[in-house]
DNA sequence: AATGCGAAGGTCAGGAATGGTCAGACGGAG
DNA sequence: CTCCGTCTGACCATTCCTGACCTTCGCATT
């Protein structure tokens, strides 16, 4: 039985489709008012929806003229398996983690020689240091980064 | 949707675009006349949109002949300007801070409109739940990212 | 020169419009 | 019965916008 989850993830992921950039914004009030729920479904569902572990990203905006933008990040095959990489990075990762994933990914010719080599060394600037949490921020960085160039070869 | 604040934004910034020396003088209430709104309206945008951490000089005088200045700083050196900047993020970093980062970039071309959203929404996916050391984060993360795009210009 | 007035712009508290978070109710599958 | 995915409502945070009141400056009058 399809939920009111599932028809309101159906129907972004149709604006989604109809969009052709892959993005979409929304109003959270509004597209609450129309599937007449309470606001905090749409954050239900693009919480468990719409995360990055399944490729969007979504960026928003409280106050006056806020808003709710979901971007798709992941399209053909490439992107099928960077975004399965990604979900794969999970909440710790260790060094040689790291360099599992960007080896990977540099061998499908996903990331350049020089792209390896900056993102090794920005982890290791950033986390150098850091006495808590190492693993944890290091998955958080490769993450960023690699949605980045995720990003660009989707333009 | 457009705010009155986005939109008077945009119009100040074709002004600067025209003026070709990056200078334009607004007369505070015509302004808010032609915008229809009140004039303290005017003062939020300028406050919140050409602050000095985007990269613009505000100058004004009272009294009768009263005016207000509003000057772009100039960004000869794209590169020199983007690591300036990145070196300026420090250890931490707010969500408005990296948010006038990303606008000035956005304005000098360094980065595209979905570059900017889609860094917003990592660091803001990246960071939510994070109790501590959330503003550190958020400047490692940007750092990180940053450092990713800087490469790419200069391959 | 001193004073007074009108014409700018500045400040700030607060209301309205959004979205975010979280504890807990609810209900179906095992 | 217990667990887990859904869904809601109360309360919070952020952004926009206005109106009342304040400060500064030029100029005319005295």
């Amino acid at each position: 039985m399809a939920t009111l989850a599932d028809i309101i993830e159906d129907y972004i992921k149709r604006q989604l489709q109809k969009s052709h950039n892959s993005i979409v914004v929304i109003n959270r009030a509004q597209l609450a008012d129309s599937f007449e729920c309470a606001p905090s479904q749409i954050n239900y569902v693009l919480e468990t929806r719409f995360n990055k572990e399944r490729g969007y990203i979504i960026e928003s905006r409280r106050g006056g003229g806020g808003y709710i933008r979901i971007v798709k990040i992941r399209s053909d095959d490439i992107d099928k398996t960077v975004g399965k990489l990604i979900g794969r990075i999970g909440n710790s990762i260790s060094p040689k983690g790291v360099d599992n994933i960007l080896v990977v990914l540099h061998d499908m010719g996903f990331l350049s020689t020089k792209n390896v080599q900056l993102i090794r060394g920005v982890i290791q600037q950033e986390t150098a240091g850091v006495v808590q949490g190492e693993d944890m921020l290091r998955a958080k960085l490769l993450r960023a980064m690699l949605c980045l160039k995720l990003q660009e070869i989707n333009d």
